[in-house]
DNA sequence: CCCATCAGTGCAGCATACTGCACTGATCGT
DNA sequence: ACGATCAGTGCAGTATGCTGCACTGATGGG
């Protein structure tokens, strides 16, 4: 199923070691406040033993972690790569502008880069998202005109824009050549269940 | 700190031993999937050993369950006493009733146990709540009148009532001796977020 | 009854978690 | 240079996790 006994030992030892860097502890600080000898310190953190649950817990107790925390499997996908065309076409204009999600996070925090052509003349409106979200967009080629809130912004190439999708607005293309750009939204709080994670890095 | 290791390996112990009854497997079966030695499946179920994370993985995969499912702490005040005279005295009459919470569960899914004393004449109005809350009540003392839904119910001592709370509806004391019933209320769903640790603190 | 299957115990032996100590080497501040 | 403090290694001894086996006892079916 999940990870043999010798990758999980790996990961509880870089827990350990960053939970202990953290609080600036020495190893044989560490050692006394949980009570294992300084040397099963040393070999929890390189993962070359494999402890018992006592050890652990003592050792969890000491950097006042949950031993739930330490032993939880790695989670997935932290980096992930996406290849060129690999994102998904979440949308298409009719004279073959595209807007593709490259990369995002998931919930409940969501987090998502976009990759949006737009051909001469397209228009893609977007409805209000939460009052929370904000987006971020910035200019490859061409021209981008935005309508929000009423006023409407023209931007070039290069030119960014930061704004609060809590409005429905609308991406066009004012100009005869296509233009690009890079967007980028974050959402927080979607999803269902917030996983409390808090695992190292 | 949590618990001892002593403590955490009985938790664990009932944990496995309750996934592999569930399952309908044997000793030998569980042993055998996991790749432990029976003897070892049979020491950690008592909890009378303090097993390596190794072991505790190769078990946890065998049950499908996760490892930190495994190790959590138990869940806090899964059972809290409340003395005679420490519930949450939540209402009063004006002539010597009461509604006291005397025992209630945390949100989200709240069920409640109320002890009520209605003095003769004493009315008590309760609005409604969310259409899926249930309200159980058994009278002990005197005489009860309930109004819902347009009907009055009177009910004597033994009596038992069971009703949705989605309506308005009082409780009164037509006679002329002092009531007293139990009310059990269960509201789901209320409460904002659902904690999913127990961890202790 | 006999036989099979299961949970659970006791024990001997092996593998290894864990300890304690001595040691190396790097990095400080004086 | 010097001592102090730190991380990390190697090793021998001890404690114990873990295995395998033999055994008891309970249950259920033919």
């Amino acid at each position: 199923m999940g990870l043999d006994a010798e990758a999980l030992a790996g990961v509880i030892g870089s827990r350990v070691r960053h939970e202990r860097i953290d609080r600036g502890w020495t190893l044989d600080r560490l050692a006394e406040v949980a009570g294992v000898s300084r040397r099963m310190v040393v070999s929890v953190e390189q993962g070359t033993v494999n402890p018992s649950i006592g050890t652990l817990l003592r050792l969890s107790d000491a950097l006042g972690v949950g031993l739930p925390a330490l032993v939880e499997p790695p989670h997935r996908a932290r980096t992930k790569v996406t290849r060129a065309g690999g994102g998904a076409v979440l949308w298409r204009g009719d004279t073959g502008g595209r807007g593709v999600l490259v990369a995002g996070t998931e919930p409940p925090d969501v987090l998502e880069l976009w990759d949006w052509t737009l051909a001469p003349g397209e228009t893609h409106a977007s409805e209000a998202h939460s009052e929370r979200t904000r987006e971020l967009l910035h200019v490859h080629e061409g021209t981008l005109a935005i309508a929000l809130a009423g006023e409407t912004f023209t931007l070039s190439v290069g030119d960014a824009l930061s704004f609060v999708g809590d409005e429905a607005h609308s991406y066009a293309n004012p100009a005869d050549v296509p233009t690009r750009f890079s967007l980028a939204v974050y959402e927080p709080g979607v999803g269902s269940a917030h996983r409390k994670d808090g695992i190292d890095g």
